[in-house]
DNA sequence: TGTACGTGGCGATCAGTGTTCGCTCCAAGT
DNA sequence: ACTTGGAGCGAACACTGATCGCCACGTACA
């Protein structure tokens, strides 16, 4: 209840079984707790994600998503999980590395920005979860396609990873929680005004270069980020 | 209290030692708020630094922290800022800006590697915050007088706070939450068997290398990346 | 010297969190 | 038809952050 607005169904495909006389109440399972969270998550946010909020969507106690879910942090995971096992993976053809390191690190990028707030869980030290594994995998295999020197792509695995979820995490934080629209144009006009206004003795160069500072929204950044390390990277390999 | 010494405070007129039952405690500040939340920090890990905790080793109660900290976000947040604030700057020489930058960054993730845990600390909308700018700008500076194009030093700047906050993290990670010595390794070992028993099938890159995911401790990581990210600008400033 | 003040400190409390224990009661299996 | 296993959940515990309002102290003034 309370979700009036809400999209139509949170929980799981409710597949009802024939004879039943309760009031069809959908069954527990992993994936519909997983799912009622990251509802939650998409329509108030990473704090609105407890363990109680989660059981009362799902109409029960906190006690019963127990079962489940290995605890609050566990779900926090498995939501995280769930989103990167969504990503479209490619298959390394060492002719198009590049763009394909490229695409697949957007997918990345994009499937975090589009779950807000997901980007702060904390990828705690799981690379053991097999969405996570995959996605490195895949990513490994395309560097190593690219030729580059398997422990520069080994590192640049982890770099790459870190370099999404801060890069999300830091969109997540410059997009209004509450508006869609371009709340999130005033959030970057107050910084600006904010660099502008400094001290040009303390700060000549943020004053100076406030505009620089602010420019370019999430996708730009990343881009450059990523451009900028594989530039890197080819560096590196032609100096070896 | 209470310890058996002293008489109840029924109404005893205890006029002048009331208050002096204590050993005259010294008074509260803002700085003495945040020096007990960074050694609770230091001795027991992030999730311990609480306003009770904080308070209780105070000897007061938790309400009197909020006269010198906004509540528990705000205390984090000085304390990284706290952090932050203690690292030594390079005043910017373009004939050894390379190094400056090595330095300074090695500076910034030492310091946040000596506080396990601070770098979980969500660096919210606030390079806003004195220490943060600081910090920025002495980067800034640094990366302006390597002569970088404008915009690239600007996005630079972002991305290697990024890098440094997202390295800390992982370093963390690592680093076994109770023990000094080199549990450290046994954790790098675990990775490394569940790397090398991995499906040949499903992950053979990762199996294949899984010596190279775990080789090199935090700063031998940290280095390489903030290497090959320098390398990365300096192509694109040839390219220009 | 006596009194009033106001302000900093904090006890008590509220609302909400994660987690666990153990009961209830349905539904499948015999 | 009768067990009986186990999923669901009510209630409680030990916490958390945060707030309200009182008390008492050091001071300033009469």
């Amino acid at each position: 209840m309370s979700l009036a607005a809400g999209p139509p169904p949170i929980s799981a495909p409710v597949r009802h079984r024939s004879t039943r006389d309760r009031p069809a109440k959908a069954p527990l399972s992993e994936d519909a707790v997983v799912n009622t969270a990251l509802a939650i998550l998409k329509s108030d946010g990473l704090k609105a994600v407890t363990m109680r909020r989660v059981a009362a969507t799902l109409d029960t106690g906190p006690a019963s998503l127990y079962v489940y879910v290995s605890g609050s942090e566990g779900l926090l995971q498995a939501m995280l999980d769930r989103v990167i096992s969504a990503i479209e993976f490619e298959l390394p053809d060492p002719s198009r590395w590049r763009a394909q390191l490229h695409t697949l690190l957007q997918r990345f990028h994009q499937a975090l920005v589009n779950h807000p707030g997901i980007a702060s869980i904390t990828l705690a030290d799981s690379p053991t979860t097999e969405p996570v594994l995959r996605l490195t995998e895949n990513l490994l295999g395309v560097l190593l396609a690219g030729g580059l020197d398997p422990q520069d792509a080994a590192w640049a695995c982890d770099i790459f990873v870190l370099l999404v979820m801060g890069a999300a995490r830091e969109d997540d934080v410059r997009r209004p929680p509450g508006q869609s629209g371009d709340g999130h144009r005033e959030q970057v006009d107050e910084l600006y005004k904010t660099f502008v206004g400094l001290s040009a003795d303390r700060f000549p160069h943020l004053a100076a270069h406030a505009a620089y500072m602010v420019a370019g929204d999430g996708d730009e950044r990343f881009d450059f980020a990523v451009d900028v390390f594989i530039d890197g990277m080819l560096t590196r390999a032609a100096r070896r």
